[in-house]
DNA sequence: CTTGACTCCGTACTGCGGTACAGGGTGTAT
DNA sequence: ATACACCCTGTACCGCAGTACGGAGTCAAG
């Protein structure tokens, strides 16, 4: 059993594990989103592989869609054992994501007829695309 | 003929007509998208209907997902009168939408699945969304 | 001629999710 | 023992698209 150089990461090597930056790792401290162990009296904080975890779970959550603020709410509804609340919460957001889908589905179906038109328009009219979005000074 | 109290709108009128505040129309100002009739000695600035057009412009390219700095591009290309240019972002914004899509759609269905799971799972086990994207400390 | 609404100009602040940097202290390998 | 990489703390800054505010000037109606 050799005594070990001390357990658990530094926070450089915690970041890697999760693939993000230091800097990072302390943003998310400051929001509260992760503990910070506290510091020995000489020397550097020490992390556990559950810190790692949980930092991979706020990743995972941030490329689900949900905003810090989101997951900061997750997790408190996660110490409440909160079930209901974590449910409702990612029905809400999967309204937003539908709400998103409709608009960029609208959008794409304009820019497509817009750049169609300037394809087949002869190249001595204007434009439809700059004529749609930028009326040229009166000059 | 009545002499017009001061032909063209105040800054405020312009505003309003376009639906947008007078805060919003000086930014666009700075940001070299709308010109600034140069202020009279004495007296406001007073602004015409080809102004009006254009902010209305700004706006329609802003809905149609166009950033500031992309409009700024678009009114440039307007003045060179580059249709092939503006054709060219519009495809390119065309891709920047499916992108968006691909990755809304496929969080849609992560979501989906997991509310899904939440709903059949016994409340007895841990929540699926809890348990995915907030693994619990330790303790 | 006063009142109130508007304009002008400059600067600073918002929210989001970080990133950068300065000026120290510390751990570890050689 | 010394080099060098890493950590700590605090603060400032990034892009985006505005919004807010302060203190002054000006215009128009009553």
């Amino acid at each position: 059993m050799a005594q070990r150089p001390s357990a658990g990461m530094t926070i450089g090597r915690l970041a890697k594990a999760a693939g993000v930056g230091v800097e990072t790792v302390r943003y998310y401290q400051r929001r509260g989103l992760l503990s910070s162990p506290v510091r020995p009296p000489l020397g550097f904080r020490r992390y556990g592989s559950d810190v790692l975890e949980r930092l991979r779970g706020i990743r995972r959550a941030q490329r689900a869609g949900f905003s810090l603020a989101e997951i900061a709410v997750l997790l408190r509804l996660d110490r409440m054992r909160d079930r209901h609340g974590a449910h409702q919460l990612a029905v809400r957001k999967i309204a937003d994501i539908d709400q998103q889908l409709r608009v960029l589905c609208e959008l794409r179906r304009m820019l497509t007829q817009l750049t169609d038109a300037c394809e087949r328009g002869s190249s001595r009219l204007p434009c439809p695309i700059i004529d749609r979005f930028a009326p040229p000074p009166p000059s």
